[in-house]
DNA sequence: GTCTATACTCCGATAGAC
DNA sequence: GTCTATCGGAGTATAGAC
């Protein structure tokens, strides 16, 4: 099957996401794709080209659409309060790309961290970086560029922790509830209500 | 060696912290604690419960001591502006301590993140909540608690990251930098100067 | 409390038939 | 392009001497 290949990427970038590079046998892989273990070396020449090749299929234009549209809006106060709740829908829906996100901080290989900002932040950073700009030039571009990313994956990967805390109500895993609480704090800090 | 329990949990806590559970083997950990690998089984019966005992080891009684501290000053944005950077210095300190909280986020288990959310939340957790109803009532302080450690842990764990992108310049590594930042957002926002 | 030796399982990867 | 069979090594855990 010339659909093996992209069965294997689909699969296995779900399973690496999920269980991390050493929490995953190829013979899960092989398992999830449907053939087996030894077949996935005629497709990749081994466990590690196999992730690499696996989560540059994850990073591959995931934001472009969403940044090409939200250009549209001439009003930067308006594009970031539609960029946010477009990023928290986007991510929720790849869990994959944050998951692996998060692990490759942990993971700190440089190669890799390179490819990531190669591959998916310049879309979305220089847009986020231009934003800003007119949003707020006196707050450096870079660090605000973080800390979206942090507010945004975090809320996201962090609804199970939150669903054990006591202070947790249901409404806390929305995703307009979040949209709304990150939206606000970026605009207006704690201060101003 | 009586000593040899309390060694075991600082090697293997650092080691899961950078390798991930799966990551690990129980001759690493016996290589770096100076013993053989099956003498681990005289002080813990298990892999499983080595790395909960170790998980545990670094999540006990991290914060306790800074809240206190933090507690003696009356004004709420001061509060705040003493709290970031003294966070931030704690847990740049320990590094074991953010990587095991991301890597618990990914795993999702549900015991250990109560486990985490009942050992280390509530000390810091009661006292940004009760910061938060003084210094902005009209914000959820749940939420606001996950805004900060999303911030604080991301900027803290993307720094390698950080060094790759083509913004990056030397300051964005510095912890003042990184502590002015996050604070500055906190309070203001990106609306006001 | 630590050691050596070992049982057993699973791993990634290869060889070669079809 | 996928299979079966298998290799060599590493994994967790146990047994038993000291």
């Amino acid at each position: 099957m010339e659909n093996t290949q992209a069965k294997l990427l689909e699969a296995s970038a779900r399973l690496f996401a999920d269980q991390g590079y050493e929490g995953v046998s190829m013979r899960q892989i092989a398992r999830a794709t449907g053939i087996t273990q030894a077949a996935i070396y005629h497709h990749f020449p081994n466990k590690a080209d196999l992730y690499l090749a696996a989560i540059q299929s994850v990073y591959a234009g995931r934001t472009e659409a969403l940044v090409s549209e939200l250009s549209r809006e001439p009003d930067p106060e308006k594009q970031l309060s539609l960029l946010i709740p477009n990023l928290i829908r986007v991510f929720d829906e790849q869990p994959e790309f944050r998951r692996i996100y998060f692990r490759e901080l942990l993971a700190g290989n440089r190669a890799r961290l390179q490819m990531l900002s190669e591959q998916v932040f310049p879309e979305i950073s220089a847009f986020v970086d231009e934003l800003m700009k007119e949003l707020a030039p006196h707050m450096d571009g870079h660090l605000m560029v973080l800390s979206l990313a942090g507010l945004l994956f975090h809320h996201l990967e962090a609804r199970k922790l939150s669903e054990v805390m006591d202070e947790a109500r249901p409404e806390h895993q929305d995703l307009d509830t979040l949209s709304s609480h990150i939206t606000n704090l970026l605009l207006n800090g704690v201060r101003r209500r």
